[in-house]
DNA sequence: TAATTTTGCCTAACACTGTTACAAAAAGTA
DNA sequence: TACTTTTTGTAACAGTGTTAGGCAAAATTA
């Protein structure tokens, strides 16, 4: 049956058109101008034809977070790659991950930002686990040798991502404070790196340290 | 005149009123229901009242940022007040700043999250600069004694802050990574808080300590 | 008091948005 | 060719932000 073939191939070719012109709408005009009726025009297709290939406009939004996620974990197993030294993988996958956000703002506002209803979102997109992994994996091999005590990785693991995602949001919503922070040469120029290399460093010597100790 | 002095009067009950229903629609249905025409309908007026108040839904949104920043700001002053070490200052602040963020999790949200145009409207917003001093005080203070060169307080700032928004932000999307993370027992029970500590810990560690040499 | 201006307010429209019911057209099958 | 199934478009529904125009009451003036 070649011809129920050629339908589903036709079909899929829709679906990539539907995700392409999307990408590019977004990409050259924000997020804001993200919408059903647009696409649709865009890809000379009435607005039911998009109903049959995506549930509504979240499921579109989910796989553009997929992809995100893929290319984001991908990132971070290559950064990790080049390096031999635990404490060198965590800083090249922090430089990383900054280096996405920024080459990717789209991706990263979608994935991060606050309004997207990432809760219920999260187990739909696998490749959040294997992001994760790659990091939890470093920090565990940073401090095995010494086997410190009551030393839990994922904490660690949630620290440097809380300080990457910060420091990216605030510099990719140009609020950094200083007025002359955020767009002015290229894209984040000088001092937001210098901050990225001053947080992962107390990081890193946050975990090198031999205790952990809290008064609390 | 006492007519015109109570036309003033009035005219700023409508746009009290305006104010308060809002901000009651957002804490009761989110973000998602606040509209124009909503509100209109809750305080019994028509559409363009509201425009005669407010030059657009953003001027709304501008005030509610306002207030936040100003909620925000007088909350650190509040929390370092009770300390006499920098040390602790900083951290009752970061303290502070979580609490904050997970008491008023709308303004939170409102505040720094990605798709509201905060960059050109941080100049409408005195509030930021007085929030951004009182943290940059404790850390001068903690430092001061010592008298180390090349030291960045402004830098070190930014660090502090990255640090605290990614941890709330995260922990906001209930995005930690561990599928029990977020919406459990009461708000944010437990590992959250000890990740706080922990980054908070690393962090005024590593301004204690004395060189912030790096390896590039 | 009567005429006139000003003020406040509402109706209704415009241009959008996501979503869907239904009918028409095209394509495949007999 | 006639029938059936699939694919597609039209048009509607229920929302959204925003604004133009008119009406009536209130305030000012004559």
């Amino acid at each position: 049956m070649g011809i129920t073939d050629r339908k589903l191939r036709q079909k899929e070719e829709v679906r990539a058109s539907i995700l392409d012109t999307a990408w590019e709408m977004v990409v050259t005009e924000g997020w804001h101008s993200f919408s059903i009726r647009k696409i649709a025009d865009a890809i000379e297709y009435s607005v039911p034809v998009i109903y049959s290939h995506f549930e509504n406009k979240d499921a579109i939004l989910l796989e553009f977070n997929r992809k995100g996620f893929q290319l984001l974990s991908e990132t971070m197993a290559e950064a990790k790659k080049g390096k031999e030294e635990p404490a060198e993988q965590i800083r090249a996958m922090g430089r990383a991950y900054w280096d996405f956000a920024f080459k990717n703002k789209e991706y990263y506002q979608l994935m991060f930002g606050l309004g997207i209803p990432t809760c219920e979102t999260v187990s739909k997109i696998p490749a959040i686990a294997s992001y994760s992994e790659e990091i939890i994996g470093s920090i565990i091999a940073m401090v095995e040798p010494g086997k410190k005590p009551s030393f839990d990785p994922f904490l660690k693991y949630q620290s440097f991502w809380s300080m990457l995602h910060g420091l990216v949001s605030i510099n990719m919503s140009a609020l950094g404070g200083r007025p002359d922070a955020g767009q002015k040469g290229g894209e984040h120029d000088g001092l937001p790196l210098q901050v990225l290399e001053d947080v992962m460093c107390s990081f890193i010597r946050g975990i090198q340290a031999t205790e952990t100790e809290r008064k609390d």
